[in-house]
DNA sequence: CACGATCATGTGAGCGTTCAACCACTTTGA
DNA sequence: TCAAAGTGGTTGAACGCTCACATGATCGTG
């Protein structure tokens, strides 16, 4: 304990108040500079920023935080982050933050138990957030985290619907109805869907989008079958298809299954889109790669990632207008969509 | 103003002191019930308990960490996030730091230049992180952050060679030479290469294994085609391949580059495995549905991100014993490698 | 039955910021 | 000439927690 002053300035990373010493000002003018105050003369100014070099400061945030009580960031809880879509959406509301001076903390929530949600918002609320953005597409997650009546902000960015408040997405039944039509347009009578699950409302906007196309021409739709985004399940909807001769088209509800349904094709020795046209959805960059190359419907996430953020913003600016911010997909078409072999 | 009183009661959420007024203890006692310290009575610890969710209080972690200097969190810099490896890393030490009671706070750095690095490092010290993961598998990037020499510990994740100190990694060369050595097991007499950008360490160690293969067997390497990662140099390095007739096996850097080369090998209607056979590396989750299905390498990623925190947490504990932890990859062999047609 | 341990709790300082209030000194304008 | 307004600064009190230490019970022990 007599070595006090010693431990004492052993390690201590310097403070305002050392700054403001060595520059011969008070703690309150070197705030001043930090934080651009034009109350402050040129020259102290100056002697100020070079007390801070030489010193090697840096601005404590917890500090800084616990006085404003604004921390600068925003969270974002988001599930299946090993899945295209998801990934891509985290990775542009990241960046968007970024660029709007935010740092954005991602919380990937592994199962979507009610408990697992409330954990994820939980750990962002200890991390001071501002603003919490959800990036969930299962349904119950959806209603559950609104239920919470958090004391900030809460955003949707995916899975959105008209009826949804402080939400950005890509319409997704747009984009679905975009790529049946197509299939519909190069002549197939109806189209076959092969869905993602039931509970996520992508995978119902989507099957609401391949059902509106058809409604709108007055034909019945395709067969339905039931998958889980993932390439196995693509491919035994594949081998079905394969199996019932009056399928001439199938929009496959995200790529990851198209590529699946793709080689059940192939091994049954169906041609692609000779014999059979597949639309996929996501357009992650492999497609224009599998064999053949996938049409597909491509969503702009940088884009959606900074309305997100724009929405975000204004929330934290005392904005409560409801606002439901949908922007639109496109379609890439390739080649493995073609007009059907004439019978 | 005169509205102080009113004013300072809105909207400001509780604090220790007022659970402690509300339970009839001091503060103190308040930080011990949420420290778990066995120094408080089982009834008062009750009392406490109760106050603090009547009052829905939870601590402010900005105080906490003012008062403690530790942060509980450790930061990770991180690049090319699409792509599938360093996306499988940043998830696994996320999860595994998780595990271990940490936060680990994500930043993806955009443009791999000196000042960019410098920015994310920065941006985690402003997060008060207690240690930095450093998952840029870039070279420069690496000894870049090396020299910075930060108050912190510095664990590597990517791009790891023997001669590392403080990094997890998995053994990139061993990979490349499993898959290799399969491939002249088949009877091939050499395996032609497309590589991954010189640049990154993980394509050099890769070749490197490559290379080692068969100078182990005492033959001359096959053609050597620089790729870039992404499908479309697959693709082109596999139009070339297909040209060459007395190639009849590669070894692609990674299996989305591999999927280019399936792709040109199809079009230029060689088949595989029968005339070419092809080994990927990182058994993506599609890969056994590529056409045919890929052989491939499989690194053990939740593993990793486990061992790089186990690393993190001993740097943390004062361990300053360097270490190298290099995990092991495994062979997938599925369909697109065979033994070469006889001539 | 007084007397150190041990247990359970309270007290006050300190972490490094920002904010509100105040001060001294200059300029302005009627 | 003097009040008002502006300029460039200082001072001290928050913010909400933990840490070191003090204190008051309770208890076994010689």
């Amino acid at each position: 304990m007599t070595e006090n002053g010693q431990r004492e300035a052993r390690r201590r990373s310097p403070s305002m108040a050392d700054v403001a010493a060595r520059a011969g000002v008070s703690h309150q003018t070197v705030s001043r500079v930090l934080n651009n105050s034009p109350l402050v003369r040129e020259d102290t100014r100056e002697r100020v920023h070079a007390a801070i070099v030489e010193l090697g400061y840096r601005r404590n945030a917890a500090a800084r935080l616990l006085a404003t009580n604004r921390s600068g960031r925003i969270g974002m809880v988001s599930a299946h982050l090993a899945l295209y879509g998801p990934s891509m959406i985290a990775a542009s509301v990241q960046e968007a933050g970024r660029e709007a001076g935010y740092d954005v903390a991602v919380i990937g929530v592994l199962e979507l138990s009610e408990q697992g949600l409330r954990d994820a918002v939980d750990r962002l609320l200890d991390q001071a957030v501002e603003a919490i953005v959800v990036a969930v597409a299962h349904r119950d997650a959806l209603s559950l985290v609104r239920s919470l009546s958090l004391p900030i902000p809460v955003v949707l960015v995916q899975g959105v619907g008209p009826g949804d408040t402080m939400a950005a997405g890509i319409d997704q039944v747009l984009g679905a109805r975009m790529a049946t039509e197509h299939l519909l347009d190069l002549g197939h009578r109806s189209v076959a869907l092969v869905s993602g699950p039931a509970d996520w409302t992508e995978a119902v906007q989507r099957r609401e989008g391949w059902q509106q196309a058809h409604e709108a021409r007055g034909v019945l739709p395709g067969p339905e079958l039931a998958g889980d985004w993932s390439p196995e399940s693509g491919y035994s909807a594949g081998l079905r298809i394969a199996r019932s001769a009056d399928v001439s088209a199938v929009f496959v509800a995200n790529d990851a299954m198209a590529l699946g349904v793709l080689k059940a094709l192939h091994e049954v020795g169906r041609s692609v889109p000779a014999e059979v046209s597949v639309v996929g959805f996501d357009d992650v960059p492999e497609a224009a790669f599998y064999w053949p190359a996938l049409t597909t419907v491509a969503q702009n996430f940088p884009e959606l990632g900074r309305r997100a953020v724009d929405l975000t913003v204004r929330a934290l600016a005392g904005e409560d207008r409801p606002a439901v911010d949908l922007a639109q997909p496109h379609l890439v078409v390739r080649e493995s969509s073609g007009p059907p072999r004439l019978p």
